[in-house]
DNA sequence: GCAAAAATCGCACATTGATGTGATTTTTCG
DNA sequence: CGAAAAATCACATCAATGTGCGATTTTTGC
């Protein structure tokens, strides 16, 4: 092969930490540059060391891996991040895919597959975990099966919480409807009658989170 | 083991329907219970057969395999589908996940993955090819390059809105944070300040259009 | 240590929003 | 047609929100 593939990796568990360092030692091609018990010079490292990949877990001390990535991958974005964690729950799943992550596995994966994985994200693939992987497709699902719920708002009312989906005031829709703001009260309480609500926030919430509009 | 898994294939080329048919048949603990080169009678074999998962192509006569995944998840929910096909266009990968797929392999995948896919989606997982994976995280991704517009929030100011975008009162944030409502009143202050908004309806669109919380 | 930033709280006042209790006029549909 | 649903408007009243003008106490960064 022609390069070794450079890979920095962070880790606050001592035992974890010695573990890898074995592991990339002794797989051919994998050239590990560096590794790290915490991100408060990831700055430094990174620009030093040119990772091709880095392996980040997401409980450190000081900064955790959900900041670092971000980070990272402002200062060195071709760069790929695999997470390597305990977390599996859905908003740190998702703040560090946002962030910039490319692979996100549990900490009870193999070593085989971790070396599996550095390879697939290297070649531009995106190694996760199953039941990560499932919790990713789900988002794209959910969206879906809520747009059956149907309140069975008027085509008046829908005109009145899509104002109130545009930040209007009662006032502004009144004008821009070119009816009473008393009329705008009246469909504004059968609104919040349907949908089960009673507040103007908690129905632009709905409003958004359900597609009503 | 219990039970085998019960699985049924669609695919319109023969070649690969035969191949198929031979590599489940030579696999213990999965039972083919049905094998057909279109999904005209989706219908009444998925309520006959009972499948636990479902191999689908994509390209097919009559009825392609989108449409098939909708319809079949709408019979059978819990029966999991895996899309196996040639295509690896964006718009056809989020339209059978939004359709309710639950793994996405291209065809050029090894005869031992797809077993290990099958087993996989079974258990809850959802293999992916690599390329399939990297294709769906990029999607979480692009938000974030289109509005990184950094208002500067402080740790507490984001507490605040977080409440906000909850659909809180006042009161409830100031009981929520062991604060006062004043307390409250004053961070909403700067954090209508920062976001250039004037109302708390405003505040929970922004922050939720550009993904502050 | 010291200045700046952040977090905390208070009060006053005007605006907006939520809700109760009415009413009249259109529109829709069997 | 005639009842039901939808759309319109009017007050009234209390609660919630927005904003001006303060203040003190922690925390943070150099």
């Amino acid at each position: 092969m022609e390069n070794k593939i450079k890979i920095v990796h962070y880790e606050d568990n001592n035992h974890l930490r010695e573990g890898m360092v074995f592991l990339m030692n002794a797989t051919p091609n994998l050239d590990l540059v560096g590794s790290f018990r915490d991100c408060m010079q990831l700055e430094n490292q990174i620009k030093t060391l040119k990772p091709d990949v880095v392996l980040m877990d997401i409980d450190m001390p000081g900064r955790n891996g959900i900041e670092a990535v971000k980070i990272l991958k402002e200062i060195a974005p071709q760069t790929q991040v695999l997470m390597l964690t305990v977390f599996e729950d859905e908003d740190k799943i998702f703040a560090t895919i946002r962030n910039g992550a490319s692979g996100y596995l549990l900490k009870n994966t193999s070593p085989t597959e971790i070396i599996e994985a550095i390879f697939d994200i290297y070649n531009g693939g995106s190694p996760m975990t199953a039941s990560i992987a499932r919790k990713v497709l789900s988002f794209f699902q959910q969206q879906n099966k809520l747009t059956k719920t149907d309140y069975k708002l008027s085509e008046r009312e829908n005109d009145i919480l899509k104002g109130l989906v545009k930040g209007y005031s009662y006032k502004l829709i009144a004008d821009e409807l070119f009816i009473s703001i008393d009329t705008v009260r009246t469909h504004i309480r059968h609104v919040y009658d349907k949908l089960q609500v009673n507040s103007k926030s908690e129905a632009i919430l709905k409003a958004l989170r359900e597609g009503l509009v």
